[in-house]
Formats: structure tokens, C-alpha cells, sequence
DNA sequence: TATTGTTATACTCTATAACTATA
DNA sequence: TATAGTTATAGAGTATAACAATA
């Protein structure tokens, strides 16, 4: 016949992600933070001044998104943001002593978490799903027909 | 030996779910519902006259949050909710011949995903991967370790 | 009193469109 | 005209708290 089909792992892994999605949340939460805010945080620490276009492309999200973010991190002392005298358009984001404190936080809460996931599995496991995962990522990014693309210039 | 850790598994897990999760949500999208309606059809398929306590659990949402959808779905024509005469705090939701028609043509949406998603995977790598995020999902699930945030501020 | 579900309200994340300011 | 970012607005999904109905 057709196809023997299985059961779809794409519910099984929306409700994984559902799962250990909200056990993250509410860890952010408890020091502080939230999913959207990690994620801009870390890409701040790997390109310590990043102008907002890349920012968001990272993170995943539209520009306007990214503002709204960075709005509030701003007011909370998190981080700056100042023109770039090359080019005046664009915006240089960088961390400040506060923004790098709640990094440190947070980054402490994500291992906490990330040692939880990895209960009861073996180094050669972990290796394997971040493998399978990132066949499938591929699977929908390599796309044809969905114009998915995060990243162009 | 302290942990030698890895990268992060959650982060991974966090960045393929929203990916998949996206190219879902606009599968569906082109079909006429989304991931909570989808989620609801699917419950009702197997447990034909469910209440809205059932319900809620097996989305995995608040009773609030259900009603919410259950409204929308009804002012489509989607369900209908009746009260059980046994127990007349007990509404009995059911699906409608349009709430039927819908759910097939989701699942056909849904079969396309998984079928996107299954490319270049073979049984045995699909079985372990289903079986390594069951073990991730028990994981926080069986949680032992962190109930809830202390307090913190 | 306890349980089932609804209403009222609000928050977070996200998005698009129109706009400002630079180039 | 084109690009970087902001403002205004909106919508989806979720949640809590207070409430009504029923047991």
C-alpha cells in the first residue's frame, strides 16, 4: 500500500516541545527571564554588538518583534542601544553589567534545566537526537515550497 | 569528572520545534484551523463525547483556555456542547458533520507535514527518536527535582 | 462544600503596515 | 529610492480570578 505511515512524529514532537517548553519557561521565569529574552541575550554573547537585523534573524523573529523586546530590555537596564557612527541607521545593541548578570542567571538556570533533559541518557544518545533533530530542521528549512528562509541578504 | 555537558539539548529541541512547529502551524493554517483546534479534533476522535475536563488535560490547557476555543468552534459549527443528564454540570462536546470534515481534511494537512518531516529517515531512526523524546518528556514529567521555583527577587 | 464550566480581564509573543531617519 | 529601525495596531493563545449552576 501507500505508506505504513507510524504514528506522526511531528505530534510527538509538538508535544514534547509543549512539555519541556513551559518546564523551561518557568525556570527563565523563576530567575528572571523569559524564552525570547534568553535567546536574544545569548546571540548578544556570541556577537557582543549586533545591530538589530541580525539580532532578529537570529532569534527568529520579525523586526518589529525585536523592538518590542529590546524596548522593554532597555527599560530594564539591560542593555543599550546606540547609533553607529559609520553608518547611522543602524543601531548597535550591546549588554550592559545588569544585562550581563541576568545572563550569567539565566545561563545558569538553562543548564539546570538541560541537566534535567539529559537524565538517563548516555552521551552517544544526546549525540543522536541532536542529530535526528537537526535532519528534520532540515527537512522543513530545505524546503521548496515554503519560503521559510530566516536568513537572507 | 564534572559534567563535560555538551550543547545544550534544550536549546535544540526548542530551536527544531519552532521551526517544525511553524511550517505546521501554516500547513494547517492553509486548511482552515490551527494547533489548539487540531489538538481538540483529534481528542474528540478518540473519546467521541468528551467533557471539557477530559478535554483540557488531554490538550494540555486550562478549562478557561478550552472554553475559549470550544466558542469559536461552535459559532463554526465545528462541536456542540449538550449537557450530560446524568450530571448536568457535565457538558458532552461532540463533533458536528463540518467538525468531521474538518478533521479530515487537518489530518490530510497533517499526514503532508509528517510526510516532510519523515524524508530521508528510516523506521529504525523514526522509532528512536520517538522513543528518545518519550524518555526527554518523562524526563520533566517525573519531577522530582524542581516543583517550582523558590522564591526569588 | 465540591465540582464543572463560563465570563471577565489581562498578559506574552508575534505579526503587518505605516512611519521616521538616514543613506 | 533603499535600508534600519520604530510606532501603531491587532490577533492568537494562554492564564487567573470571580462567578453560576449543579451535585
Amino acid at each position: 500500500m501507500t505508506k505504513p505511515a507510524g504514528r506522526p512524529i511531528g505530534l510527538t514532537l509538538a508535544r514534547t516541545a509543549k512539555v519541556v517548553g513551559r518546564a523551561f519557561e518557568d525556570t527563565l521565569a523563576a530567575a528572571g527571564g523569559s524564552t525570547p529574552i534568553w535567546l536574544i541575550l545569548i546571540s548578544l554573547k556570541k556577537q557582543p554588538t549586533s545591530n538589530q537585523r541580525e539580532l532578529a534573524a537570529a532569534v527568529g523573529i520579525q523586526g518589529a518583534t525585536l523592538t518590542h523586546h529590546l524596548n522593554a530590555m532597555e527599560a530594564d537596564g539591560l542593555i543599550t542601544r546606540r547609533r553607529d557612527p559609520a553608518n547611522r541607521r543602524v543601531h548597535q545593541v550591546r549588554l550592559t553589567e545588569q544585562g550581563e548578570t541576568l545572563f550569567h542567571r539565566l545561563a545558569t538556570a538553562a543548564r539546570t534545566h538541560d541537566q534535567r533533559l539529559r537524565t538517563g541518557f548516555g552521551e552517544d544518545e544526546l549525540a543522536t537526537l541532536e542529530r535526528l533533530l537537526g535532519r528534520m530542521r532540515t527537512n522543513v528549512a530545505d524546503d521548496d515550497t515554503l519560503p521559510e528562509g530566516p536568513l537572507e541578504h
